[in-house]
DNA sequence: AAAATTAATGAACAATTATTCAATCATCCA
DNA sequence: TGGATGATTGAATAATTGTTCATTAATTTT
């Protein structure tokens, strides 16, 4: 044995590869850039990752499982119902709020055609536990008895709209404005 | 004068450069492609656009205006407000769905850094008419008096959300789904 | 401490692709 | 009809950028 791999450098290249699609998108990135923003030689990065197109599907698996741990901590579906959706949906809200960049790189990655299929796949995984939750719900007679992907639709999509918002510098986002809204979403599922 | 430019070939570069967008994202847009795919030599499209990032620019006002046309029609904020809430939350629905290639587009190209600042304005032009009827709601006490930037997250959100599950083939879209959403939506809004 | 092994470097190379432009073609006007 | 004008062409060129690899540096083992 000899030398060994320094696997941090594979973070340093994933927050630097995120800055620079962030600043320019897929479009521009360069793998030199990738590089000298990490502060590696070019040819390092193709030690870690086998090409570019191979870097980029694994930023975004990267950065799903970190969104997926994060948003999921705390939650315990054997709690109340009520309890459970209020805690999933604030903690859907903070933590794609809290990583508002990460987020608009899925959602840029998403629409994308790097998208590998399989990828697509463990990303739909994310929103599995409130789904499941849904679910139960309605078996509850607690939520109107609808299909799950309409009330998913009303649960995650006016999150969704509301950070775009935020981003674009049309709304403040605060405990208020989330309770307002979180209201307003309740009042449309809840029997 | 001799020989006229024929503007009809705008639009079939601009259908080529949709097409292949979606087909293979704007990384993988190449200028060759787009005129090949649109039957003409590489150097026509400069004759016609200054360079790439000025036919993506134009393509995006372009999908961009159209979508506001057809969404717009047959709209009168003279009506009833509830009937016009209606027309309106349904007609944004149809056209959203019907165009669904541009609105993918539309998505992925806002959340890139081609996007000007000035065309990023004229972009937030398009639901200006729904934010006024949102307005005219809460002054006549027809909707809850919050923030419209929430309604609106309220109202525009669960649509995108559908749509794109829709996109990913997790839900059928039908006059009885999308009335489920609007009742739930309308549900939540409603004073 | 020296040899062995592998990581790291970054300039050079290979591809790829945007853009140009000399030559050609189509249309208009006298 | 013929010359003038400007549109169109697409191969050639200019840039850009992904990837490689000979060389150097760091670490481990003997």
């Amino acid at each position: 044995m000899a030398r060994h791999r320094d696997y941090t450098k594979i973070e340093q290249i994933f927050e630097s590869t995120l800055k620079l699609v962030l600043e320019k998108g897929f479009a521009g990135l360069k793998m030199a850039e990738v590089a000298k923003e990490a502060n590696l030689a070019t040819g390092t990065v193709y030690i870690y990752f086998k090409d570019k197109d191979d870097l980029i599907n694994q930023l975004y698996l990267f950065l799903k499982r970190r969104k997926t741990i994060l948003f999921l901590q705390g939650i315990d579906q054997k709690e109340d119902f009520d309890l459970v959706l209020k805690k999933i949906w604030f903690a859907y809200f903070e933590v794609t709020m809290q990583h508002v960049n990460e987020s608009a790189f899925l959602e840029q990655y998403y629409r994308s055609p790097f998208l590998k299929s399989n990828v697509k796949e463990e990303s739909k995984q994310i929103l599995k536990p409130i789904y499941d939750l849904l679910e139960r719900g309605v078996k509850e007679g607690k939520l109107h008895s609808v299909n799950v992907e309409i009330l998913l639709s009303q649960i995650v999509g006016p999150i969704h709209e509301m950070i775009r918002a935020y981003h674009d510098g049309a709304v403040e986002i605060n405990a208020e404005t989330m309770n307002q809204l979180y209201q307003l979403v309740m009042r449309g599922i809840k029997a």
